[in-house]
DNA sequence: TAATTAGTTTAAAAATTTATGAACAAAAAA
DNA sequence: TTTTTTGTTCATAAATTTTTAAACTAATTA
């Protein structure tokens, strides 16, 4: 495994800041921005664990973590135990996916108080939150009417 | 103040769910959800902490955040020096551009990864990058051209 | 079979975040 | 002037999150 240049140092830390602004735990976020940066696309459990100078548990459970969020796959090489682990590609998907899904209950939500009595007695502050509902239902649907834009490998 | 309904503890415990994913401390989430679920769209000091069981200082802290990030002002009564407090209008429009220029600052990020001369020579990988660099960017538009679909009052 | 490799799991330590209470300040009222 | 109201600030308590170390497991090698 290379030593990470201060470059890539710099990467690793800015992706790991946006991923751990939308929720992602730092450590797991470093696993993210090293495999973005990574020469190899192919990285081993010790390589990771060596990169980021993290403990094998940090890393295990960074990994099973991306695993389950579907950000990372692994391949095994024939005859070998080891695993190497990758980024899943388009993986980023199923996050737009479900930050789409959560945005849509957020919708259903809002409505729920715009029904609220009160509220439709106050056109302004009615106004404003259709206005978000709006907003809301075009950014989703936006994501999801470009949600095949990009070519797929078969899944 | 009015004590608060079943339906209204609801919809503020799925407001600030909504509000926690997206970053913002739960006691600060709940002061937005009581101020859009509320039937009176001004609130005072008082009311807030009362209806929230909430200690006056996580109410200031949080009216604070609030106020900084222009998603809620105040008025006064005239001859009176208690303020109430209530959602600026149209203020979830800041978040948004703050979400924005986030997206973009990402966006360039990755754009930096992508010149990383080793991943020039994988296509696979290339090609996954540009799509969620593209995929970014749409959204950014998205958002960027519908800034002025919505009536908006005088700043 | 015993030892090694490649991780996983779990309990607890460390760090961080969030909420509170108490002291404080500034304006208004008495 | 003194007291009350309406908050703010700050140190710390409480809760939560994150990381670790150590014990464990299952496959592989010797």
């Amino acid at each position: 495994m290379e030593s990470l240049s201060e470059r890539k140092k710099y990467l690793i830390e800015r992706i790991g800041l946006f991923q751990e602004a939308i929720g992602m735990q730092p450590s797991t976020a470093r696993v993210i921005g090293l495999l973005l940066v990574s020469d190899e696309a192919e990285l081993s459990f010790e390589d990771i664990q060596q990169a980021l100078n993290m403990s094998k548990s940090a890393v295990s459970q960074s990994l099973s973590i991306l695993i389950t969020m579907r950000q990372v796959e692994y391949v095994t090489l024939p005859g070998q135990r080891r695993r190497l682990f990758r980024l899943k590609p388009y993986g980023w998907r199923h996050h737009i996916e479900s930050m789409m899904e959560n945005m849509l209950e957020y919708c259903q939500t809002l409505q729920m108080v715009a029904s609220l009595k009160q509220h439709q007695e106050d056109p302004a502050r009615a106004q404003s939150l259709m206005g978000m509902i709006a907003m809301l239902e075009l950014l989703h649907k936006t994501l999801k009417d470009t949600a095949g834009t990009w070519s797929y490998p078969a899944a």
